[in-house]
DNA sequence: AGATAATGCAAAACATACTTTATAACATCA
DNA sequence: TGATGTTATAAAGTATGTTTTGCATTATCT
């Protein structure tokens, strides 16, 4: 398995993981609120992202529903593991101090990070 | 300016970032070390780079040097908007947990990250 | 039943990224 | 000089991702 969701399949995994479970017709609407594309083109997508393993879909009614096969923190991870290895030269701590220093993140998320980095280090 | 790089893009200018200024055999032989590689299709990628304006060029002398006109950090930064975007929903703190959940980074790198939120913080 | 709308599939068209081929210009070595 | 190797360009070929077109099926409304 691969697993690795372009661009325009990611967005629609954003709708599927959001709603859970979707027919063309939910992801298509959601879509087309936010850009120009054809109905024929989101079920497309959604025919090759089946094909792929990416969601499984309920075909007993004659509309078809649709649920990710794959979570968003997998996703996630394969996204971070890319450009890990493609800009950050696998240093995850040049990732994450970069990820900081441009956002200005708010002082509940460094608290959140802190909290999280105190336990990880007790376990050992 | 879009300054998107490729993935194959990328592995270039790793290479160019590293060493400051090269011909393109130079980039050729560390690509073609690592996995095969024609010549050509090396210096065929340099050339779109070129056109992208992603590298400039001294073409004073037959052998023309290339410098990368995109730093290392904006190409980072890039990565990080996009799949904030994509898989985070613009969080960073999810995208920072998740960096360090799945890595067990280092004692070395989380008094690191630890510093750095020090020092963030204080700031204000 | 007949018209209309919604859903689905297959095939082809298009765009972009990547790779290869063929050719030319120049430098160096023997 | 001329053989060889290096660099460069242009053009074409391949692969993958995305969009569009045409057609068939089913449901619903009158």
């Amino acid at each position: 398995m691969d697993l690795k969701p372009t661009e325009s399949e990611l967005e629609i995994l954003q709708i599927i993981w959001r709603r859970g479970q979707c027919s063309v017709r939910d992801v298509h609407n959601e879509l087309a609120a936010n850009k120009e594309v054809g109905y024929t083109t989101t079920l497309k997508l959604m025919q090759i992202m089946h094909d792929k393993g990416l969601v499984e879909r309920d075909t007993t009614s004659k509309t078809h529903l649709y649920k990710a096969l794959i979570s968003r923190e997998q996703a996630q991870q394969g996204a971070l593991d890319k450009i890990l290895s493609t800009v950050f030269k696998g240093s995850t701590a040049d990732l994450v101090i970069q990820a900081l220093g441009q956002h200005r993140a708010s002082k509940d998320e460094i608290d959140a990070i802190k909290n999280f980095l105190d336990g990880f280090e007790g376990e050992k």
